[in-house]
RNA sequence: GGAGAGAUGCCGGAGCGGUCGAACGGGGCGGUCUCGAAAACCGUUGUCCGAGCAAUCGGACCGAGGGUUCGAAUCCCUCUCUCUCCGCCA
């Protein structure tokens, strides 16, 4: 949620920057937030003056009923009916008020930095570099998902006997795979000084509204109706609530978590052809990094989330490039969001496995995460997140661009994790 | 699943319906003392909204939402959550 003071003090860069993701009538949208908040501050300011009196009134009240004059109490008495009604109609119109001013606050996405290209959508971004070297394939390569059923790691149709579509059975080497690919991310980021925490994958309500899952995205999680709880689609949920409603101390800063968790996404209507495979998973692994920091910082901080998990990629051997996201592709938190995305031989294609963003302060605002600066004023914090690293995709694209005659090629890096160096038919 | 207890500030824990934003203790912060530290002592320690350049002032907040009352942390109703014991179980 962006923060009303911003849109008051500086409507119009909100506007331009607003322009860039290419929001239908913003103008509009911002201006009739700021005639809410008018009217808002209009209703608070009679309201508080009236509470003031009836609260003075109630006071003499008081005063005189301890000094015995019953009656000079009773002459007040009667004058804080019309008071009262006068405060219950006016706290109608402040509520009405300020929950339509939340209503449509919710509506505005974060605004874009200036680093971020304007743009309708993923055309428009930009690729910051490319690295590492675009394996050359021999003929008889084949996509992801005929290697696994060659190799029997990975198994969609049992997991359809199981569950459902996009809920795959990882299996043998695949499931090593897996466990070894976590553990790694896991240790890199340890290694980096992150702390790891291992937190709930089902949250409350009051979890995904502060993170903004809801209410808007409601559709794109699994619900638990009988306790009313959301399978989280990613650790960034339950790890940026813990700093919910908190806040800290200066000193405390930066903070840099990271986290496994499976995530579980409806992914309602976004399925097609080009998704198959790993492509796209109803339930899937991740390892996320989460930092919250200052303001000044949270740039900085921003390239060191990115680079780590850069670092991960270059790690692992596999090419890759990095993509500035233009206004009208990036999420709807996200004031600058990095995507990267690695190269799938057989598919020829570029796969997103990570996607790293500064929310500034939009989350905090939601989160009420504050700290006190140096003045000890009470101020927002800036909140990010990133992929390090999905796993899915990364999977797709090592057995892809690893493939030969003797089978799939684990990098050495992983080698210690895996226990395996090659995965072969049979075994 | 059964039975009971509770929800108050950073934590523990009081709180006759009328200076209660809230006693007391602990913690934190600042200070005195000390070469330094501990101890002791003194002081200080909420959030949000609104008005104001500011000092400051007004309003709200004692799980949430309603109600009674001139006045509610205190009385009534509803909801939510937590804890304890028993049962079941990894």
């Amino acid at each position: 949620m962006l923060q009303l003071s911003l849109i008051r003090e500086q409507r119009e860069k909100v506007i331009s920057a607003l322009k860039k993701r290419r929001v239908p009538n913003i103008e509009e949208t911002i201006d009739q937030v700021l005639a809410l908040d008018h009217d808002r501050r209009r209703a608070q300011q009679e309201h508080d003056e009236l509470l003031a009196e009836s609260n003075r009134i109630a006071r003499e009240i008081g005063e005189l009923m301890k000094s015995g004059r019953k009656d000079e109490a009773e002459a007040r008495r009667t004058r804080t009916s019309d008071l009262k009604k006068r405060v219950a109609a006016l706290t109608e119109t402040l509520n009405q008020t300020a929950a339509s001013l939340q209503h449509l606050l919710y509506q505005i996405p974060n605004t874009p930095h200036d680093d971020v290209p304007d743009g309708a959508g993923p055309d428009d971004n930009i690729v910051v570099h490319e690295h590492g070297v675009i394996p050359e394939l021999s003929g008889d390569a084949v996509p992801h998902w005929d290697l696994i059923k060659q190799y029997d790691i990975i198994d969609f149709e049992l997991g359809v006997k199981l569950t459902g579509a996009g809920f795959p059975v990882y299996k043998g080497k695949g499931a090593k795979l897996q466990r070894a690919l976590v553990n790694f991310f896991l240790d890199k980021a340890t290694k980096k000084g992150y702390a790891e925490i291992q937190p709930p994958i089902l949250v409350n309500e009051a979890s995904g509204y502060a993170t903004g899952q809801l209410p808007d995205k409601e559709g794109q999680m699994y619900r638990v109706d009988s306790d009313n709880l959301y399978l989280i689609p990613t650790a960034e949920v339950p790890i940026t609530n813990l700093y919910r409603d908190v806040i800290l101390a200066e000193r405390d800063l930066p903070i840099r978590n990271a986290g496994y968790t499976p995530c579980f996404r409806r992914e309602a209507g976004s399925w097609g052809s080009h998704v198959r495979g790993l492509n796209r998973l109803h339930q899937f692994d991740k390892v996320e990094i989460v930092h919250i920091t200052r303001p000044e910082d949270s740039y900085r901080e921003h390239e060191e989330m990115v680079a780590h998990a850069e670092s991960l990629l270059t790690a692992l051997e596999l090419p890759f490039r990095r993509l500035l996201l233009c206004g009208g592709d990036m999420g709807f938190n996200a004031a600058k969001c990095y995507d990267l995305e690695v190269f799938a031989a057989a598919q020829k294609r570029w796969l997103e496995v990570s996607s790293v963003s500064n929310f500034e302060t939009f989350q905090a605002n939601r989160l009420k995460l504050r700290y006190k600066d140096e003045k000890g004023k009470t101020q927002l914090l800036h909140t990010l997140n990133g992929s390090a690293l999905a796993l899915p995709r990364i999977v797709a694209a090592l057995l892809e661009n690893n493939q030969g005659p003797g089978g799939i090629r684990i990098p050495p890096i992983l080698v210690p994790y895996t226990g395996f160096d090659v995965i072969e038919k049979n075994g």
